[in-house]
Formats: structure tokens, C-alpha cells, sequence
DNA sequence: ATACTTTTGTGATTTTTTTCACATAAAAAA
DNA sequence: TTTTTTATGTGAAAAAAATCACAAAAGTAT
């Protein structure tokens, strides 16, 4: 199958915009529609949807509800995913509060920091001690991290959570850093991100 | 020329690595060695300096000082940018915190939010009342707005910083927003972005 | 029942982005 | 000095992504 990585960010979209649909129960929906949504032509809509098979009915578009079963299959929806973030920073703070995650079935199973005044074992998730991370990953089987922590700390907390068996994380540190081929991060720079706003700005 | 959305992007973050360079007195650096740090080929980076008519040195490389000057004019880094938050929420205060802004030109002039108790007008930058955002934002000549709000209000403080003359956003509301064709909007969805790491580890 | 309209689905085409191949220059070595 | 080695720079080629063009199906109108 022809897949790309663009498509697939795509398809992670759309399901967005269906949950949205579903939970205004809205049954049907065109390729029009969601192209709105997301910012892209209904053209790609359908391409994209061409490549992973997803089908919908001539003239009456797509229902909701079977694409969006169709989208969790594909997208490994089905599955919960525990997930782990280093660095109880305001960033840290952030992602632990937003309850967007555990609808999709993301967990954030716990918080990790160097900083003893952070250390909350009542909390839920609980922030612990950055020492207890590898028990931690291995014995709850977490396969996804987060690092939100100072740029300086950030290698040596991806070192430690590949270590212990995560296998992608999402990184916030504005630094690249060095990992095996087998491993998946996703660099998140929120300055280049805003610094590429005002380049296209001032175009 | 023929120039590219994914290029810029890249010479932001070759910019990022020639900072850290010039901070530790490095004076030469090769294609390589900025290919290596951003996850990319030395030959995509010559291409991309070769976009822009950057040039370095047979054998020799690249002067950083040299190049990171070009890359300053370039990129538009040599004018300080104003910069407004609405929505002093974790993600609005991260924002706030992280000082990486000031270097890099980009001033967090004030916060903004909805909630009176947030407010402090004392604090640097303040957090003000979202009333005050028009007239804060005309005045100040303000033209770049980061919107780290809830869903339901990101739309409306979309079209509010519109109408104070605000020309680009980088959203953090898990939602695509409508704005004019004339601004430019960088959406950054959190959640899409982690459930695509879980994909790509599952693969 | 037939024509018309709307929307999907996809091969073909175009555009964009990346990679290749190699000419060219400069430094280092012989 | 001449050769070799190591980088850059870029047109050409390949690959990836987006768009086009149009067939096909299904609903609506006549």
C-alpha cells in the first residue's frame, strides 16, 4: 500500500473532526466537510481515504460512525497506550491536566522529576522521583514518553527512558537529540514553531 | 527562487544550532555537522543554503558568525516582535516563562485571559483582562498572538486578534479555526501529535 | 422512466521535495 | 609543484505529495 506520513497525520485529524460530529450526533458527513475542518481539499480527503480503503457512498458522503470505527482500527485507537512525561514543569503540567488524552486512550500514568518539592505520590497521576522511572516503565509496560524538561537534562532522560523500553516519545526540549533507528521521537521546538509565524508574517 | 515551506522551517533550526555553536566559540561548521544535529543530510542542507544563495567555503565549510548573520537577515531576525498570549492557563504561562523568547527577538508583551483572578498587572509581562486586548494590541503595534485557550473560546479570540490587527497566530486549541486568507495560522495540536507518536512506535 | 445533479473513487498529471551525481574549489599531502 | 583528499554547489533524476480530470454510482427532479 502507497501510505504517506502526511496522510496519516491527516487521518489522525479527521478522526478528530468525527469525535466532534459524533458527539453532536451528526450521522453523516462529506468529504467536503472535512476537508473544512481540518484545512485541506475534499480532493485529498478522498485520496487519502483511497489509500487506506476507507470507502464511503456515492452522493451521501460517509457515515460517521463507521468511518470513525474504521479510522480507530487503523490508527491502533482500540488499544490503551500508557504514557509517561519527565519534567513537572509548567509544560508537564499542561499535558497531565488536559483530559482530551484519556478519551483517546492515552493515559498519563506518571509524572517524573528531579525536583524533590515536586514529588506527589497521592497525586493522580502521581509525580515521582525520576529515580523510580525505569521500574516504573517495565513494570507498567509503558512504551510512550514525553520529555518537558530544560534542555541540558533532556538527552540523558531520552537515554534513560530507552533503557527502560519506551519506544517513541515527543520531545519539547528545543534540542535535537541523538536516538537508535528503531526508536520514533517527534520534536516538538515551540520556538521554531512561533518563529516561523512571524517569518510567514511578514511575508 | 524557488524557496520552500519545509527549507525555512529548517533554517530556523539550522539558526538553533549556529546560536549554540557561536555560544561555545565553534567558528567553522560543516553541512554535515548541521545535518547531523536536525535529523537531516548534508546535502539537503547545501541544497537549502543553495535555495537561498548562502554559500560557505570549498573544504572549509561555513563561518557560524557568517552564516548565522545571513541567516538573520534572511529570516527577518534582526526586528524585535511583540507578542501576545490569551489564556494564562499552563500552556500560556510555559509560554511566558520559557526565555528563549527574548533572545530570540520575540517579546511576550502581556497575557491576556477571562478569569479576573488571573489577572496581575504588576507582573512582567502582565496578565490583563481580555477587554484589554484591542486596544493593548493597536497600540503596541502587536502582530503575532498565540491562543492557548480552551475549544470553545479559541474561535472567538481568533477573530478578536484579527480584528486589533493581529497578522499571524500559532493556536493551541485542539480545533481548526477560520481566519482570513491574508493571515497566517500555525495550529499546534498537541494530542494529534502525541497519538501519531504511538503510531509510528506500534508499526 | 429518463435526465440531471451531486458526490465518491482513482488513474494520470503536476508540483514539490528530496536525493543523486558530479563538477569545482581549496586545503593537505606527497 | 603535483597529486590527493575533502568539502561545497547545483543541474538532473527520483520520490513523495498534491491536484486534476473524469468515470461511476446514487439520489432528486422532470
Amino acid at each position: 500500500m502507497k501510505t504517506s506520513k502526511q496522510s496519516i497525520l491527516r487521518l489522525f485529524q479527521y478522526r478528530d473532526f468525527l469525535i466532534r460530529l459524533k458527539n453532536i450526533n451528526t450521522v453523516n458527513v462529506f468529504s467536503d466537510n472535512l476537508a473544512k475542518d481540518i484545512g485541506t481539499t475534499s480532493i485529498q480527503v478522498r485520496k487519502d481515504f483511497s489509500l487506506f480503503r476507507l470507502s464511503g457512498n456515492k452522493k451521501a458522503g460517509y457515515k460517521v460512525s463507521n468511518l470513525l470505527k474504521q479510522l480507530d482500527e487503523l490508527l491502533g485507537k482500540n488499544k490503551k497506550q500508557k504514557v509517561v512525561i519527565v519534567g513537572a514543569g509548567n509544560i508537564g503540567k499542561a499535558l497531565m491536566q488536559y483530559d482530551g488524552f484519556y478519551k483517546e486512550g492515552l493515559e498519563i500514568a506518571a509524572l517524573f522529576d528531579y525536583d524533590r518539592r515536586k514529588y506527589n505520590h497521592k497525586n493522580n497521576p502521581p509525580v515521582l522521583p525520576i529515580e523510580d522511572l525505569f521500574k516504573f516503565v517495565s513494570s507498567n509496560n509503558v512504551k510512550i514518553g514525553i520529555i518537558a524538561v530544560p534542555c541540558k537534562a533532556a538527552q540523558q532522560v531520552l537515554d534513560l527512558m530507552i533503557s527502560a523500553g519506551i519506544k517513541g516519545a515527543m520531545n519539547f526540549a528545543p534540542i535535537p537529540l541523538k536516538s537508535p533507528k528503531n526508536f520514533y521521537i517527534n520534536n516538538i521546538n515551540l520556538r521554531v514553531e512561533l518563529e516561523s509565524v512571524v517569518y510567514y508574517t511578514q511575508m
